[in-house]
DNA sequence: CCTATTTGTTTGGTCCTTGACTAATCGCGG
DNA sequence: CCGCGATTAGTCAAGGACCAAACAAATAGG
């Protein structure tokens, strides 16, 4: 069971396959930098072993105009699944999605807010064996379990950070749910999950350098930079609820005056609106109300836009980002939303980092953090999927 | 010419030697992944071409206790030196290294603040050609030039960065000493190549996750994120100037109000102690009286401490390093500066990101720039050394 | 002195690359 | 339309790079 040479290629091979989709043999080759002659014999091997197939499908070459085309190989779809639970503002949602990305069966069960983590683990639990049996899936080919956690993780400790209060702070989550679903389970961040998601199937697609804000109940983030998530030495990277944009604003829960997040998120637009609309109002309403030319609700969002797109500016100048990407139950306000904060964001940024960066929401929607619960499985569990080879 | 695997081996090692100075064969294969054996073999290969040497000193072994000591190897000295020139706010440094970090030749010609860049070019190359010949090195054996530019740097185009008012933006800085040099020349951005400086030499010496803070004429950062430099797309990542520290600041020249640079900076210290102290005021100046209890230098100190402690804070939260290096010439004064800069900082970072993290002087003082001018250069120069091998 | 541990070296065999060859397509000119 | 060169993909054989395993050397701790 010593990881050979042999193996490590192997290993490259399956990463990139997973993380491209389909590829030709000369592609993955350049790719992973061994010879066309080494990858054809890896890609035999796994073709016997069922762990890729070949598709009728031909790839245009690189160059672009003349020679012979590629034969598109994939990794086998029936060669594992994984699933993603995101434990949201007052939702679960449950995923399951094969290698090769794609997604099988989306389930989601409404909570009350400020739901309890152990309710909230055994809901999961249900509504994950619901899915699987759903799906009909055996549980032998089942990678593993991602979990996304509301709020900074502190990477090191495995555990949601302490120190803000929260209910889910210094939860072992993942020996939680683990214990429920005797599966392996892998735990993060909702925005760090929510970025990768969004690098890998939404708007980020393929990016190098961009930042993930998550305009949710209270404000997170996330960014990659020189193609790698960063997360900062506690996992905090990246958690921009509490950059200053205000010096002389409110007080924030965190001891600064002018967070970030005291003028953003659901709940401070919520209860701004609340005095005139009453405590009725859902963010839907407030959205389709504003679109419809209510004041009120437009200046409620378009404030929320600006002071984001405050943030968004520092953040350009201090990280120089080519995208920034903004998810969460806000970004449904589109351009409602993105209007200010994009002139916000363009004044509070310097022309060198500003006229390099594009604005824009995610792809994904509420499903992007339970995406990157998948995306983290997939990511961690080559090797198993190499484990079941040569019989 | 086209390189091999074994090529690629050979440059691994040399590289790892290069960052780490003397290891044992056992410690190389453990950190570039190869068998104990195949490093044997490279480093014979090595030292029969004289560019690794073997000391009689031994080295310790892994495990801490028992074991046969290590025959330490380091890259000899005498296989190539680099040179690293640092355009200053009103200087220009110049530092010959060999391979093995070691500075042999320091110098440096004070110039009029606000100098040529055409002037800068002049005596810079002045003093390269005196540098050289006063260490008596051989042309051929120097691997290149490394030029530290004010200001941001676009890597992308390989100029200083314009859109801010700079004499240096746009000007094709590597080229125009290249040509007065007649040798290969690289150019970055100060900050980024203090920081990497501070990495290899100083205070974040194999740091993964840091903030690297200049307080200079200006203020301008980078950071290391992943064990890598950030760039950033356009390479203006950790330019962090132009941060808002208080939105009803003054106005800065980016036109925005209260940037960090408007607060803190050579210039902005200066120009607060004019109207009582005049203007034949240096730092220096400042500094002594500040510690003789001199209440206006005291607090002109202090202040600029606390407003780069708020940005300390802010970029805390979003980074969450290790540790942060505060260089450029305002960190001589100490704890004048760095006693307010920590409190405030605490004051604006959450638990999780402030408990984490250290701040410190740099330990490199006013040649960091240079210095990592050389790192630069002998950072992108293991193939040539290599190129000589194999006669 | 003896055991446990780690380093550096040797050796047979595995993995991978190089270089050649065939296969498949594009673009061109006829 | 066809044929032809140019270009790229995939495969095969020969040789080189690398590894695993075993061994000798050198130390620490009993």
């Amino acid at each position: 069971m010593r990881e050979s040479r042999a193996d490590r290629s192997r290993l490259a091979v399956v990463r990139l396959l997973r993380e491209r989709g389909t590829m030709s043999r000369a592609d993955i080759a350049r790719h992973v930098g061994l010879s066309r002659s080494t990858v054809s014999g890896i890609i035999a091997a796994l073709v016997a072993d069922d762990l890729v197939v070949e598709l009728e499908a031909k790839l245009t070459p690189a160059g672009g105009g003349a020679g012979r085309p590629g034969a598109a190989v994939m990794l086998n779809p029936a060669s594992g699944e994984a699933i993603g639970v995101d434990f949201g503002y007052r939702h679960v949602h449950v995923i399951i999605a094969n290698v090769a990305h794609a997604v099988r069966i989306a389930k989601s069960v409404r909570l009350p807010v400020g739901y309890d983590p152990g309710t909230g683990f055994d809901v999961a639990a249900d509504l994950v064996r619901g899915a699987i049996e759903e799906a009909g899936t055996d549980p032998s080919r089942i990678l593993g379990v991602g979990v996304s956690v509301p709020g900074p993780f502190d990477t090191k400790r495995g555990v949601p950070a302490s120190g803000m209060p929260s209910p889910w702070a210094g939860i072992p989550v993942a020996v939680e749910l683990a214990g429920r679903l005797n599966l392996p389970v892998l735990a993060d961040g909702d925005t760090k999950l929510g970025a990768l998601a969004e690098r890998r199937w939404g708007a980020a697609r393929g990016l190098d350098e961009f930042v993930y804000m998550k305009l949710h109940g209270g404000v997170g983030g996330a960014f990659v930079s020189n193609g790698q998530l960063a997360r900062g030495v506690n996992g905090g990277a990246g958690e921009i609820g509490h950059l200053v944009v205000d010096a002389t604003g409110p007080l924030c829960r965190c001891g600064n005056r002018g967070c970030l997040e005291t003028f953003v998120g659901l709940s401070v637009v919520m209860r701004a609106l609340e005095p005139t609309y009453g405590d009725r109002l859902t963010l839907r309403n407030v959205i389709t109300m504003a679109w419809q030319g209510d004041r009120g609700c437009i200046r409620a969002l378009s404030d929320a836009g600006t002071m984001a797109g405050r943030a968004v500016g520092m953040l350009g100048n201090i990280l120089n980002p080519q995208s920034v990407i903004i998810g969460g139950a806000l970004s449904a306000a589109g351009e409602l939303l993105m209007g200010p904060l994009r002139e916000a964001a363009a004044a509070a940024s310097l022309p060198l980092a500003g006229d390099a960066m594009t604005i824009q929401v995610g792809a994904l929607g509420p499903q992007a953090c339970a995406l990157g619960a998948v995306a983290m499985v997939l990511g961690e569990t080559d090797e198993k999927l190499l484990a079941a080879m040569g019989t």
